[in-house]
DNA sequence: TGTACATCAGTGAACGCGCGTTCACTGATGTAC
DNA sequence: TGTACATCAGTGAACGCGCGTTCACTGATGTAC
């Protein structure tokens, strides 16, 4: 935290100090927004969490919709890089079995800050501005795709379809989760959740196999 | 409207008159809430919105958290209720079916006013107070406990986490598709979550079938 | 390389505004006798 | 049943507050020569 090494006066900095203290807001800001939602944080929250005063903000942004939709591509860009990393070298089916059990859990425990937009502000992201919810749309593709990939590589049919399924279980989840806190209800969600997902993602009882059984 | 067919000034109602105003300002809460968020909606908006000048509604509630708590188990109420109203008479198969579909198309179109909290403003409700979210967690569990008892009549093992899997589902992709809007990319996201919940609900091919298969 | 000056990152007070809520007031309703 | 009065549903202006944003200012950074 270079800036606290300095007098805390009004002095220009660096373009490299600028740059990182345009990162800071940013990571701060995603954080807080995925912790207590859009609304409720104010900018001289983000900024004085950042180390900083309300008006050095319009330096690094516009305004706060700029701030809100910067902000969870970070987020979105900072889940989906923690999933490649944690599956790397990882077969097809343990990857997808990590990443379902990483994404379950976003929310337990203080420290995580690999936390998923669309399943902690999904319905406040619904009501902003066009660029903010195609944010958000992207994000969610990416997630699709993420399954997708380690599905195709199982051989699977249908793979838009069973991760796009995934997906929606697993944001809606841990949303309701959320909801009931920390408790045995928040996790009972998630397991049931989890078997849930188990059961679309096994290879003899998907969502390919009952198309099938259908047609026949 | 009886309060129109009144002079629009200030004269005591009678305790009828009263209560009607109250559940007025009520539903019309409940549907803002649903539509636009709890934050976003204000006292002014919603008073106005029931024919009401701001200070009357005091008369009724204690503050805009106790109308939140109150809105939103009106719509719990609601959504129970017109989804008993709309499978009263089938069989347990069919009945599941209509309760998936007409739960996933809550947003579909503009004058629906069967909309659930969970999905639409679940991000909100997990920061609201104890109160508010036991609220929440009441109508989860009754949404979970419509589509168990299906289940039960069909026979089926496992019934509340299966339920509970496709309440995740559910709420998730409706929250999904509001991001995306009613466009393709919604449409899809229903779409793929329903034939998910197909999958799950199938008597071959669901949760207690794969378990079942794991442990032999 | 040294000097003069324009740039601009960051400060912190201030702006206008809308929020949830309060309050003095009005006058029909409800009640006590 | 009629009268006197307390009650209280609803009004609309006002309160204090926090919001997103603006702005005059500071002084180190970056640049032109």
């Amino acid at each position: 935290m270079q800036v606290f090494l300095r007098e805390a006066e009004s002095m220009r900095r660096s373009r490299s100090e600028a740059a990182e203290t345009r990162e800071r807001i940013l990571s701060t800001a995603s954080k807080m927004f995925l912790e207590k939602g859009l609304e409720s944080v104010g900018m001289r929250d983000i900024m004085s969490a950042a180390g900083l005063t309300p008006g050095g903000f319009y330096r690094h942004f516009e305004s706060k919709e700029e701030l809100i939709a910067e902000a969870n591509r970070a987020a979105f860009d900072r889940l989906l890089a923690m999933f490649e990393t944690q599956t790397a070298g990882m077969q097809a089916a343990e990857a997808l079995d990590r990443i379902v059990w990483l994404y379950l859990n976003q929310s337990q425990g203080e420290g995580n800050s690999f936390r998923c937009p669309l399943s902690m502000i999904g319905g406040e992201l619904s009501h902003c501005e066009p660029q903010v919810r195609a944010v958000a749309v992207d994000g969610y593709q990416r997630l699709v795709q993420l399954v997708a990939d380690r599905l195709t590589d199982l051989g699977r049919d249908d793979v838009l379809t069973t991760a796009s399924g995934v997906v929606s279980t697993m944001t809606g989840a841990v949303m309701l989760a959320n909801i009931a806190g920390d408790k045995a209800a928040g996790r009972s969600i998630l397991s049931n959740a989890h078997a849930a997902i188990k059961a679309l993602l096994s290879p003899v009882a998907g969502i390919a196999k009952v198309g099938r059984r259908a047609k026949s």
